[in-house]
DNA sequence: AAATGACGCAACCGCCAACTC
DNA sequence: CGAGTTGGCGGTTGCGTCATT
């Protein structure tokens, strides 16, 4: 596979003093107390003041993807939300920051990790069923070979169609299409910016072990980010579902799908270990 | 029981558009 | 207006963990 080089980075760079790798709960902290005072921007003064040896960039990133309020960190993508990206990624292509627009506590990076999981998936069984390569069973051992990028987007994107087609079941970890939970729509509108926010669904783990009780106050203080765009968030959602969007195509989609019992043996159910 | 592979995910990198001075 | 800086984005990587052989 591409376990090529090992790159010991981690833990600090003595280039510049940057500080790389995995964050600590303490930066964490420093990080959401910078938020807290002066709102999701100026990221680069967090180190020019000394609070954090890490860039602007990590520390955006690490906000926008990890400490970020009302983000639905460790829970899976609902079937919804997978018929969604998939949808969406169809319509768009591999726009993450737009898709992730309109899954609510989903961040592009979680569309991302989503879209290439799924595709190394699907490619790995397109691999080990297609007649050529099937060699009668399952060996598997036949070398994923990741296409390094470059590839054909558009055929990519047709074969990812072309086994929906055939294998219902393997866009999803969890659920037939019948039982789609989730009833309530997670869509909001395209147009909303970056950051989205939520219903409370789970406070944060980070969030809640340094006392936060308060989403709203992390962006109090900040005036262009503030709570107007909760308010309009929250009005988009409750009083505008869009279900009109993709109900056609999703649901086409669906009608197509054969018995998923067909497949169940490609697509291991996840063990409830996992659900922590 | 150990080795190998698959998977999920956090975080990095480079590119470049938007912004600032 | 132009050069420099910031930060948004997509692609990629490396690692820990779980599953399979």
């Amino acid at each position: 596979m591409m376990e090529g080089r090992k790159r010991i980075v981690h833990h600090h760079d003595e280039m510049g003093d940057i500080k790389k790798g995995p964050w600590k709960a303490e930066e964490d902290e420093v990080l959401i107390n910078h938020v807290k005072k002066y709102g999701p921007r100026d990221w680069s003064s967090i180190r020019s003041k000394g609070l954090l040896q890490r860039t602007g960039k990590s520390c955006r990133l690490r906000w926008v993807n990890k400490l970020r309020p009302n983000l639905k960190n460790g829970v899976k993508f609902s079937a919804e939300e997978e018929r969604t990206v998939i949808d969406l990624q169809a319509q768009f292509g591999n726009k993450w920051a737009k898709i992730a627009t309109y899954l609510h506590g989903r961040t592009d990076n979680d569309v991302k990790n989503f879209w290439s999981s799924r595709q190394k998936r699907l490619k790995r069984i397109l691999q080990s069923s297609t007649p050529s390569s099937s060699k009668s069973h399952k060996n598997s051992k036949e070398a994923p070979k990741l296409s390094s990028s470059t590839e054909e987007e558009s055929s990519n994107i047709d074969d990812s169609e072309t086994m929906i087609k055939m294998m219902p079941n393997l866009l999803s970890y969890e659920e037939s299409p019948l039982q789609l939970d989730e009833s309530k729509s997670s869509f909001s509108f395209p147009e909303i910016p970056q950051l989205q926010l939520d219903f409370p669904l789970e406070s944060h783990d980070i969030i809640s072990r340094i006392g936060d009780p308060s989403f709203d106050d992390v962006f109090a203080n900040s005036s262009d980010f503030g709570s107007s765009f909760f308010a309009h968030e929250r009005s988009c959602q409750i009083g505008g579902k869009v279900e009109s969007l993709d109900a056609v195509t999703l649901d086409s989609f669906i009608d197509d799908f054969p018995p998923i019992e067909t497949f169940d043996h490609i697509e291991p159910l996840p063990s409830p270990s996992e659900w922590s």
